[in-house]
DNA sequence: AATAAATGCAATAATATTATTGCATGTCAA
DNA sequence: TTGACATGCAATAATATTATTGCATTTATT
């Protein structure tokens, strides 16, 4: 992994927005983004438009911690937990 | 710890600049400001101003990762490394 | 074929972050 | 006590992040 893509996923998980969705989605994996929101409205109480849940997941995404297929007219979203390990093992490890 | 200290950590930890910041001052704890400085510029290549290590250190030491003392002129940093063990393990951990 | 459902795209606004500059303050040392 | 040293404070500028809105596209259903 490259310093870049290193810093990607440092920034992705600074944000409790994002730190949130990947919780849920360890929880429920393969979730569709309609669902994602509409977890989101149930468990955080105040709901966020659907496209600043698309621009978190596009965050995830680009960082490499998700994981995305389509079923017909659905995406379906999980966590790639390998980066995210990777990227504590890089730099988070030694100082632990 | 709170969900807001949390969050300062993780923010804290998400700019590579103060990455590297952690990094030193692990190596070589018990710097001065002025020697953090030296040492980006020796490390890292290109020079940032004072007052932008002075903000990244700011940064640092309200998500409490920052052991600071004075010693006559000379402020002394060291890496309080307790909080972002325990932010690891609040938050991280169960991903890993 | 028409409608509804799930998502994408793009522009905008508000706020936060990062880095710079100039000047001020406190401390040591000759 | 003068001058140099180490740092603080404050304003600014540039960029990035976060959230919103409106419209478009693709797929499924009746």
């Amino acid at each position: 992994m490259d310093d870049e893509q290193l810093d990607r996923i440092f920034k992705a998980i600074a944000d409790p927005t994002r730190r949130r969705i990947i919780d849920r989605l360890r929880e429920r994996p393969d979730q569709s983004l309609f669902h994602i929101c509409a977890l989101s409205v149930a468990e955080d109480g105040e709901a966020l438009s659907r496209q600043a849940i698309t621009q978190h997941l596009d965050t995830l995404e680009k960082a490499g911690l998700l994981h995305v297929s389509w079923s017909g007219r659905t995406k379906i979203h999980s966590i790639d937990l390998i980066p995210l390990q990777a990227a504590a093992a890089l730099w988070l490890r030694k100082h632990l």
